[in-house]
DNA sequence: GTATCTGCAAAACATTTGCAATTCT
DNA sequence: AGAATTGCAAATGTTTTGCAGATAC
């Protein structure tokens, strides 16, 4: 908690006691989760917090470089704390998010033509391990 | 047109006028367009030409593999007739979105555990080389 | 003549915004 | 008190859906 609040500051982010559980949220749970899951979930917990102050939030932390929105999902946008490179494979079946590694760098592999990149998404979709075991 | 046609019902999909003038502008436009952008462009020429039936035919393609759908920006969707391995890079300043080639194929470098994958995309974001030139 | 295709209007859904109430120092 | 944070309700913008009318084979 005491060390939430630290890394908040250090990022110019004023630790306000919801921010630090949002914050708490995402270091516990590396889902990948969405606005709506990070609602559920915290709610129980904190009946007072309202889904415009999680919006606001992840809207502030993605600003400061806290968090990365992935768009991987067509219909809203999930949220990831890891900074280091890797990809996100996403199930057409289950909808789950997985992470996925590359064993090498990519990015001098790229051919940007004189653009500044900022920021590499990978994604994947099709049908994960589990998934494809199942029959149907 | 023919040849349109002929693509159209060799993959499975009924080739009505609508369907075949949105697959020739798709064909002639490879900047990614949105619904938006479409619509404003084909209105004109076909004044009878709904955003509902561009949504459909959209959908049908990207059911039949005809058309990739772009989730590189987070508002709209983008659509790509590419089928050749390839990324694209967002401008986060003019928003426009180009093609980025890699040198080497990267699915063999990625640790997917078991996963099945589809669909591979590649989202770059940054400044684009003429926003980057211009001073402000 | 029956299937499919089309298009309007309304609904659905995620996200943003305006603004007033609350909280913190 | 004053500035920042919060939360409700309404607005926004994209995409989907229901259904009636048009079109095609």
């Amino acid at each position: 908690m005491e060390e939430i609040r630290r890394f908040l500051e250090s990022k110019g982010v004023h630790p306000s006691y919801h921010r630090i559980k949002i914050m708490e949220y995402l270091m516990k749970n590396k889902s990948h989760p969405t606005v709506e899951t990070i609602y559920k979930d915290l709610h129980k917990e904190i009946p007072t917090l309202s889904k415009t102050t999680i919006y606001n939030t992840l809207n502030l932390f993605a600003e400061k470089g806290i968090v990365t929105v992935l768009t991987i999902d067509e219909r809203e946008a999930r949220y990831d704390l890891e900074t280091e490179t890797h990809g996100h494979f996403k199930c057409k079946k289950c909808g789950k998010v997985f992470n996925v590694w590359l064993s090498e760098d990519i990015t001098d592999k790229l051919t940007t033509e004189g653009h500044i990149v900022e920021e590499v998404h990978l994604y994947l979709k099709g049908i994960c391990k589990e998934c494809s075991g199942k029959k149907n």
